[in-house]
DNA sequence: AGCTTTCCCTGATTGC
DNA sequence: TGCAATCAGGGAAAGC
């Protein structure tokens, strides 16, 4: 489940392998992971073009064309973009395959098909990917602890279903939001609107810091990353309290709980982040 | 506008 | 051994 950090990391060991690289053929062994325009068209348009930089925003990759033509891409859950070298033996669920002008290959693999490719032309406004509707990046100074309060001040719901919507901060999923919340003392299930001004601080401070310590944790080599056949995020032995449900919680050794909020897996501490009591 | 529900997908796991 | 039910979850879309 590729969230900002493993987006980041994606971005910065692919980048430099396609950059100034020529797609001599698109081949779609899955339509259906295009979005626009059709398959065909894509395939067409995009042939003969080459690759130049790759952007991150939030949980989205935009691969830039030296045309100003550009790819959105989203990983959803189980999306991996991987460039390999010729020959190399396809794996299952390999959806799109560009073949590049040294012979090696840029492929999208997706066990559960939930990614996305969208193609832009040059100039083109986007309004059909979602990136126009994304909050601040965490890193951007407009989300600090006032736009966050303002955000949270106005719902009802789990601060943690609120971490999770795309549209107050960008690029959060279910990891980093417990992890976060974990970071920050604060209980996933509290209605976003009682957290007081010191939690929300926390939270503002404590968002940036575990994804930043999680990107430098996601450093990985082309060859490392090719060997994991572009999977080398799914590792969690780093994470505090993701995946460690009835474990003893790492700051104070109770068991940790595990629960479901918005549908979600949720894993916190019921002592380190208290839920709310009636004093506050 | 905010919130809830449903849907898209396949592999791993569990139950009979 | 085999088959069905359940779970995992990011985001779009529809309905309240």
């Amino acid at each position: 489940m590729p969230e900002l950090p493993e987006v980041e990391a994606v971005k910065r060991v692919v980048e430099p392998q396609i950059r100034g690289r020529r797609i001599q053929r698109v081949t779609a062994h899955n339509p259906k992971v295009i979005a626009r325009p059709g398959a065909e068209e894509f395939c067409r348009l995009v042939q003969g073009q080459t690759f130049s930089t790759v952007d991150r925003r939030g949980k989205f990759l935009t691969l830039h064309l030296e045309s100003g033509d550009r790819f959105v891409l989203h990983l959803r859950m189980t999306g991996n973009l991987l460039p390999t070298p010729g020959g190399h033996p396809q794996e299952k669920h390999t959806h799109l395959v560009f073949t590049l002008d040294d012979g090696s290959e840029l492929r999208y693999i997706d066990l559960r098909r939930f990614g996305r490719f969208w193609l832009l032309r040059a100039g083109e406004e986007d309004c059909f990917t979602g990136i126009d509707r994304l909050g601040p990046e965490p890193f951007d100074p407009a989300f600090d602890a006032a736009y966050l309060a303002g955000q949270l001040a106005r719902r009802k719901r789990a601060v943690k279903e609120c971490l999770l919507d795309q549209s107050i901060v960008a690029g959060i999923g279910n990891i980093y939001a417990d992890e976060s919340l974990f970071a920050a003392r604060i209980c996933p299930t509290r209605p976003a609107n009682t957290l007081t001004q010191e939690e929300v601080a926390r939270l503002a401070r404590q968002i940036p810091a575990i994804l930043r310590a999680a990107i430098q944790g996601k450093e990985t080599s082309p060859e490392e990353y090719l060997a994991s056949g572009g999977r080398n995020y799914r590792g969690s032995s780093f994470f505090q309290v993701y995946g460690h449900g009835g474990e003893p919680c790492p700051a104070c050794g109770a068991p940790l709980c595990r629960t479901v909020i918005g549908g979600r897996s949720s894993v916190y501490c019921p002592c380190c982040q208290l839920p709310l009591t009636k004093e506050r």
